[in-house]
Order: C-alpha cells, then structure tokens, then sequence
DNA sequence: AACTTTAGTGAACACTTGTTTATAATTGAT
DNA sequence: ATCAATTATAAACAAGTGTTCACTAAAGTT
C-alpha cells in the first residue's frame, strides 16, 4: 500500500468517524451536513469530493465497509465455540451488552439511521439486517433446542430476536454514557438480568409453542 | 370559540400537518426546515412565529397533542369490551394494524422519531411511549391469562410487547403504501398473521415461564 | 531529474436557512 | 363607530449550505 493510498484512507477515516461523532451526539445522519462533517474531520469542504460523490455515498459506505463487519462479529462473539453450560442465555446477553459497549457509535447509528432520514441509509441497513437475520436462524438451528424446528418458524424467530436485541441498543448506550456515579454499576446489572429474561422468553415461547397447530388460537 | 381562535388553530393544524406530511414522505423531523414546513402550510415563514416557539416546540407539541391521543385510542381500540372470544390474540392483533393503517402519519413520524435526531422529541415520546407501557400493563393484568402475574413481569411483558408492535410499524406502512397491485391482498394477509404469531410467541412464552424461579437458566 | 498524477486548499457562486422588523388587514371589545 | 389586539405579510439580514474551479504541493512514475 502506498504512501498516497494511505494517507487518502485516513482522511476518508476521518469523515466516517466525523459521522459517528456527530451521531453519537445525538444529530440524525440526514440533518447533518457535509460541511460540518468536514471541520470536524479537519478538512476543507471540497476535500470531501476526493473521497465520496455526497453524503448519501458516505452514508452508504458507513453501513456496508463498517457496520456490517461489526455486525458479522457481534454473531461471532455470540456464538463461538467457547460455550459455557450453564447460564447460556445469560452468557450470551452479556456478551451481546459487552460488544455494543466497544463500539457506541456504531450501534447509536444503526438504530437511529434503521428508521431515519435517508432511504438510501434506511435500505442498506435493511439489507444488512436481514443477512443478519439468515445467519442467525443458521445459529440457531445448530443450537440444539430448536434443532427440529422448521426453517420458517427459525425465521421468524430470529427476526424477533434482532428487533429484541436493537430494541436494548439505546437503553443501554445512555446507561452508559450518562451514568457516572457510584449506582451505575447496579442500574447496568439490573438492565443486563432484564435483558435476559427478555431472551429467555421469547425463546422458551418460540420453543414450546407449536405454532403450526395452533394457528387459530 | 372565537373566529380568531378558531382560523389561529387552523393554520396550527396546517403546520403540524405539514410535519407529518414530510415525514410520511421519508424526512427525518431534525432535517425539516421551518420554512420548509412554513411553505407546506401556505403561509410565510414569520407566521410561525404566532404559534410556536421553534421547531423544537413544534415536535413536543405534536407527540404530546396528538400522537398521545393515538396511543391511548389505539389501547381503548385493542382492549374494549366487545371481545370475541375466538381468535382474542389475532383478533387485537387485525385491530391494531387497521388502527396503523387510519393514520399511518403519525405512526411513521411516532417510529422514525422515537429514536430520531430531535433529543427534544425523542424525550416526548419516551415519555409516552412509557405512560402506554403502564397502561398495558394494567390492561393486561385484567385479561385472565395473566391475573396472577406478578406486577414487575407485567411490566416487562407490557415493555416487550410495545417494541413488538411497534417493530411492526413500518413494514406494514410500506406494504400499505407501495402495493397496489392485485398480489398486496396475499402480502397483507400474510403479514397479519407472522404479525400474530409473534404476539402468540412472546405471550406464550411469557404466561409459561416462570422467571422467578428461573433466573439462572 | 523531469513529468504526471492527485489529495488537499482557498475563494467564489448561487441558494437556503432562521429570525427580526415594519406594515397591512381583519376580528374583538368598547 | 372607534379603538385595540393580533394574525399574517413582505422585505431584509447575517449565517450557513452544496458545489465549482484554478491552484499548490507532494508522491508516483518514467
């Protein structure tokens, strides 16, 4: 990799991140624009086109360069081959919890922008997520509980579970952020065993109901 | 009530309505410009001044005059006292998709907003969203099923199931809008019913574990 | 060493933004 | 009928917006 090449990379770095930051403050990608998100990156406003056609381009190349990744190890993290028997939900919640500690920005995106501003956005992260959805119905069948589960029901179930796990994203960011004194520490396990117990019903549900049987219930 | 009040309030309704409007268009509230909106309105940009303080007021006065009196219709909606005692689950669930489908406006601007760019607006309907939580929570309470859960369940069950229906929201919108054809009947059809199993799902799961007892699983 | 390529600069552009001001027009009160 | 109150208007303002263009300076190529 050349000199060139890579200092380019690192200001196209610099107006990823600008993004981020500008998110993580609270600003939606849609409302934000491209000559803040240049100051920011320390960079004047024309420098931007060296690196994307608009902000929409940008946005874009946030969601698949990016937040896929973060998205293909989040499933990693959660299912590798290191299994603790016992409490396995729990087990797995909390690392859930732990990856989107690593990487607030990236989380604070995505849910903000899965319904925001920018169709562009809006359908790459759509597209993201139901790859993410595929591999975990995948995951999930190997699981051993839903090891005779129907294919469609495992899909239905892993739609359910992402919009769980999103719907903890915000929640746990601010406790986070906006939390810093001696009590945090409970408030962070108290929400982390809610987490849990969140997970352990939808799948005791999605494991014991027959769905198919009981269609007119 | 006066002219005056009564033309004031009209334009008010006209500005509010332009909100919604851009926002069933796909804008993101913190990206919409007084003026924008103004002009929507048919009426110069100082004339907003007359009924709101900025944008900011405007969006808080949205959620908290109109969006508030969704919610709890949609509630009296889905739990009045005319139950059909077959089908209870998808009955409510048919119920709340029509309700969706009367004023998809200001669901779109309820789900886009709930985790949007304004902190102003997202405060609102945090606010509401957990005064309907609350509200659930005691409807259910009264429901048979869940007579001798105990109060802190129902309140996870309530906040659980109010991410449930509102993950529901837009791809319903989109269905309803962007399908015109003769094959959107089926889609719809479809839709209802992996809308009603996943209520089905996370009832169940809630009415047959009991989490109190296992809390290390 | 000479030449080409290119990431970043700085100035300029036409346009939109929120907000203020004085003014017109109409309703409500006396 | 007269006067006060107030909704809406039109014009103007400074500030911020996206985008273009000629340029500088450094890296890559020959």
């Amino acid at each position: 990799m050349s000199l060139r090449t890579r200092r380019k990379s690192q200001t196209r770095e610099a107006l990823i991140q600008a993004v981020l930051e500008q998110g993580s403050r609270g600003d939606s990608f849609s409302s934000m624009s491209l000559r803040a998100i240049t100051k920011e990156a320390g960079v004047v406003p024309a420098a931007f086109y060296r690196h994307f056609k608009d902000m929409e381009d940008l946005g874009k190349t946030l969601v698949d360069d990016y937040l896929t990744l973060a998205l293909s190890e989040l499933l990693k993290s959660i299912f590798d081959k290191h299994p603790q028997p016992t409490g396995q939900i729990s087990a797995r919640v909390n690392r859930f919890l732990a990856m989107i500690s690593e990487r607030p920005d990236y989380w604070q995106f995505l849910v903000t922008e899965r319904w925001g501003g920018s169709p562009a956005v809006r359908k790459a992260i759509k597209h993201q997520v139901v790859k993410f959805e595929s591999k975990l119905a995948k995951e999930l069948s190997e699981l051993g509980a839903f090891g005779s589960t129907p294919k469609d029901e495992l899909k239905l179930l892993a739609h359910m579970g992402t919009n769980l796990f999103f719907s903890w994203i915000p929640d746990w960011i601010e406790l986070q952020t906006s939390d810093p004194d001696a009590k945090s520490d409970k408030l962070l396990a108290d929400y982390t065993t809610s987490c849990a117990m969140q997970a352990k019903i939808l799948f005791y549900g999605a494991a014991h109901l027959k769905m198919s049987t009981l269609q007119a219930s």
